[in-house]
DNA sequence: TCACGAGATTTGGTATACCAAAATTTGTTG
DNA sequence: CAACAAATTTTGGTATACCAAATCTCGTGA
């Protein structure tokens, strides 16, 4: 694989470590104690929060530690809507501009899932569900839309990770992703578009009984 | 007013070189130099061209001097799909969400733009009119989807100057806010999503022109 | 004359030092 | 014992030093 930057590396490790939970939502992100454990200088972990804090995983205050971004149920909620409408835009260019190369790596994609849910670490599972998504976002062969669904689909790692566990369901998610696989191989912007609604509409519902979940265990 | 921080203060200066021309697209924009123009030192800079780059308007190459962006036709005309799919959809929900005052405000620019359009320098009138826009994505309430919304239009800015003062139009401009504002007032998703499709739908052929007009300039 | 490469220079990337503002601790006082 | 304030520590912000890679210079040789 081809290296990435140091600071992009360092973001990845943080990434890691705030979606398995180590740091915790409200924790502080110190720059000397985080480059200390990774055994690099201030400087590119400065940067690497930096990333994060243009993903909305961290938040930065002013002459304050940076703190482990803890988003309302609304600001998910709100990103979601974003995500949504960013998800069939790029399904709708896609049906007209996606490559056969672009249809072969979202069936090749589609079919992995399929073979190997029950084998591979949730985790790592997750991962290629979400590059089913950036491979849609991709296919609009528009770079800025790319670039900003992208970077919704970062935000929402850690909410739609803890709902993708708690309602881990093979035969649904393939069902849903060949639903929009063969709109986009149709060529078809409306059913597309309804495929999308359909495998994501329910997210914030999801959502919304974890964050309930999680407000019971507090008690 | 309160004062921003350094990062952001250099980045305001730099991005006005840039919009007025001092740094031409394609230059490079190498860090000690510009922090050495500034009186500052290169760590403050390069955060303020990494806040360029996220803005678009510088772009980042690894290892190398990072360069004043010089966007192809079909970005910008990317980016402007982009932003119509946000403005459309803020327009929707803000005929859902935008309270009696998010419409006052709306109401409040546009019969100023009306009144003042030709006695008002281009470049203040054409900020007024991006408030505009701002204002409808901030009437959604949805704070993500209005940064969001707001970055492409910063992204946009040189390109739509552009071509406003070439087109420059005070009964177009106000009848076509007007009727994006009568939609929301109304609270008429489809009447809102047509008039925004309306106002912003010929830029980029309006675009275009600036672009060719540019290359017969080359010559 | 031109192509190529070795050395010098420039430049972004990283580490480190220093500073001022917060945060924390501690001591004093009512 | 509580509350406030001074001193200390911690921490982000900035400046600077150093390094390696990229670029540029310029001379050499075909």
């Amino acid at each position: 694989m081809t290296e990435a930057s140091l600071p992009e590396q360092i973001a990845s490790e943080l990434r890691r470590h705030i979606l398995r939970g180590k740091l915790a939502p409200g924790a502080q992100v110190k720059e000397r104690d985080n480059a200390a454990e990774l055994g690099v200088s201030r400087t590119p972990m400065r940067e690497a929060i930096r990333i994060l804090a243009k993903e909305g995983l961290v938040v930065l205050r002013p002459a304050r530690s940076p703190i482990v971004a803890k988003p309302s149920y609304k600001e998910i909620s709100d990103a979601i809507e974003v995500l949504l409408a960013l998800e069939k835009l790029s399904a709708e260019i896609a049906c007209a501009e996606a490559t056969a190369d672009d249809l072969t790596e979202l069936r090749r994609i589609t079919d992995h899932m399929s073979e190997h849910f029950d084998t591979t670490d949730p985790l790592d599972m997750f991962e290629i569900d979400m590059s089913f998504h950036t491979a849609i976002a991709r296919a609009s062969h528009n770079d800025a839309l790319a670039e900003t669904h992208g970077a919704y689909l970062a935000r929402l790692w850690r909410a739609r990770y803890l709902t993708a566990i708690k309602r881990r369901n093979r035969d649904r998610v393939v069902a849903h992703h060949t639903a929009i696989l063969e709109a986009l191989e149709a060529r078809n912007r409306d059913a597309a578009r309804a495929a999308i609604d359909r495998h994501l509409g329910t997210l914030p519902h999801d959502i919304r009984e974890v964050f309930e979940a999680e407000r019971t265990d507090a008690a």
